[in-house]
RNA sequence: GGCGCCAUGGUGCAACGGUUAGCACGGCAGUCUUUCAAGCUGCAGAUCCGGGUUCGAUUCCCGGUGGCGCUACCA
């Protein structure tokens, strides 16, 4: 039989059962922008898939009318696109598919699964509250689940939820690929609302509903939907449909170790871009927030992270969200990663900032690439060459306070700057050797330690205590700015003048 | 409160019955140097507590404690 030798086949490839294409989705819902958590969650979606030549898919969550944000979906995808995490069908909107919701609930309702249920939030409210103060855990007291066939009759029209029938006795139990072995009891889940009165779906209808028609094999989402997974095997079982494999992901948390959120600051991942964050860096940092790949490599590129990725290796212990790490990561892509690949997106970040010259593209794209190398290895953030690195893109900039105070507290400088630009401007072959041999002759003429004008040199070029080596500063600044940059320094002295 | 999950230095991860408990970030010190990074060297710093099981527990079991999550006609 072809399926038998398919079987076959598929045990000598090494794979001990023909396997269904692999289907995962990352399903946010538009209430607020693509955050941290959301993102990892998206990002071992996206390994899973590519790792196992899956399809990855797209779904809007947007069923809750009052909290959903059209214009956020946006928002969620420039995320998304940013981090380099592409879709392959999608995005869906939950929000298109409210007939199948309905047509579901009511298959459910015919089999029994489910009931209709006439109880308002008001009365429900009042119910729980009652409870509570009496000191009783509440939870829906099934009030609605067995409502003879005349108590039906008489509410029939009249606007109503719809209900699961959760079994009374038992309990759901199932093998969770991070979590290992989950169970709930069945007593202490509540016959939940999959339709409310307004003929919405609830996430629960919505999820299940999706997932079956989509075909997911694999739900890979936050930990804090573990206690939602019993009520959605539930379903799975009533409508007698497989289930798919569930992976539960750790949360991340804020250095106070509660939720992230806005307090924490950069919520958005969007925000990690503005920052000057490189994708690549920061898809290596949140692969390891709950995952590694079991021994002591963490500089991962992308074709690594997807060949190396584990949903069994994830961990079950939130994670705190360290910025500082974050920023290493950054520096470390900055520096290492091909200049090829870094260079349009120094470009793009000057364009930000208003920087960007054409001819850089052009004539000057040597001399860009080179500033781009001398700059990169200090730098942490792509906006370092706009901020830190300005001086080497424009000529307006301004002189660190700190740096002033550091480097040029002696009184002698003005006067010996001046000898120096002089020397400078004398040089025919504007070379590392030729400008460093004229600064250093100075110093040994003047009796000064060459340092003293290397620093203070340093500041007048580039207006930062911190920069590049200076001889291979005034190579790529070019003598005619050297020069102009030296003489404004001494009009302009903000140091301490000579007595 | 109930239910569930988790517990290794400040942080992220290793060690899945036997290691002087390893790596990275961060911190500190030294080195290099033309400032600062990088690099190199070194230092400090952890198995939540208590019981078991075992010749032997970070590891397995139980209890406690703590943290987090869920407890909606939100997702």
């Amino acid at each position: 039989m072809a399926g038998s030798q398919l079987s076959r086949l598929f045990l000598m490839m090494g794979f001990s059962r023909p396997m269904a294409t692999v289907r995962v989705r990352f399903a946010p819902s538009p209430t607020g922008y693509l955050h941290v958590g959301g993102a990892r969650t998206a990002l071992f979606n996206w390994l899973f898939a590519r790792q196992q030549g899956g399809v990855f898919i797209l779904r809007i969550e947007d069923t809750d009318a009052d909290r959903s944000r059209p214009e956020l979906t946006e928002a969620v995808l420039d995320g998304l696109r940013w981090l380099g995490l592409n879709w392959d069908e999608g995005p869906y909107h939950q929000s298109e598919r409210l007939e199948a919701y309905r047509a579901l609930a009511e298959r459910l309702i015919q089999s029994g699964h489910a009931y209709r249920c006439h109880c308002t939030p008001e009365e429900l409210e009042a119910r729980r509250q009652a409870a509570e103060q009496a000191g009783r855990a509440w939870k829906y007291d099934g009030r609605c689940r067995n409502l003879t066939a005349a108590q039906r009759a008489a509410q029939a029209g009249k606007p109503s939820a719809v209900r699961f029938r959760v079994p009374e006795g038992g309990e759901t139990v199932w093998d969770d690929l991070v979590y290992g072995r989950v169970e709930f009891a069945h007593s202490e889940i509540e016959d939940f609302v999959l339709l409310r009165r307004d003929l919405m779906p609830t996430y629960h209808l919505g999820v299940v509903a999706d997932d079956l028609e989509m075909r997911i094999t694999h739900v890979i989402r936050g930990a804090d939907h573990l206690a939602n997974t019993p009520k959605q095997i539930l379903m799975y079982n009533a409508l007698g449909t497989p289930q798919p494999v569930f992976a539960h992901l750790p949360l991340i948390l804020g250095r106070d170790r509660t939720r992230l959120s806005k307090r924490h600051g950069a919520t958005s991942v969007t925000s990690y871009r503005d920052e000057g964050f490189l994708p690549e860096a920061f898809r290596n940092f949140l692969a390891l927030l709950g995952w590694s790949p079991g021994d002591d490599t963490e500089l991962m590129r992308t074709e690594e992270l997807i060949r190396r990725f584990r949903l069994q290796q994830v961990s079950r212990t939130n994670a705190v969200f360290d910025r500082a790490k974050l920023e290493w990561f950054n520096a470390e892509y900055l520096r290492t990663e091909p200049l090829e690949k870094i260079l349009p997106q120094v470009e793009a970040t000057l364009k930000k900032f208003g920087l960007w010259r054409e001819e850089w593209a052009g004539a000057e794209r040597d001399w860009f690439a080179r500033t781009v190398e001398l700059l990169r290895p200090r730098a942490r953030l792509l906006n370092d060459f706009t901020t830190w690195a300005r001086a080497f893109f424009s000529d307006q900039f301004d002189y660190d306070p700190e740096a002033v105070k550091k480097f040029l507290k002696d009184e002698r400088l003005p006067a010996l700057l001046t000898q120096l630009a002089e020397a400078l401007a004398g040089v025919s072959d504007w070379t590392h050797e030729a400008t460093e041999a004229a600064l250093r002759g100075l110093a040994e003429k003047a009796g000064v330690k060459a340092a003293l004008l290397i620093n203070a040199t340093r500041v007048a070029l580039t207006g930062q205590a911190v920069a590049p080596p200076l001889f291979e500063t005034m190579l790529v600044l070019g003598q005619d700015r050297v020069l102009t940059r030296l003489r404004c320094l001494i009009e302009n002295w903000p140091g301490p003048k000579p007595t």
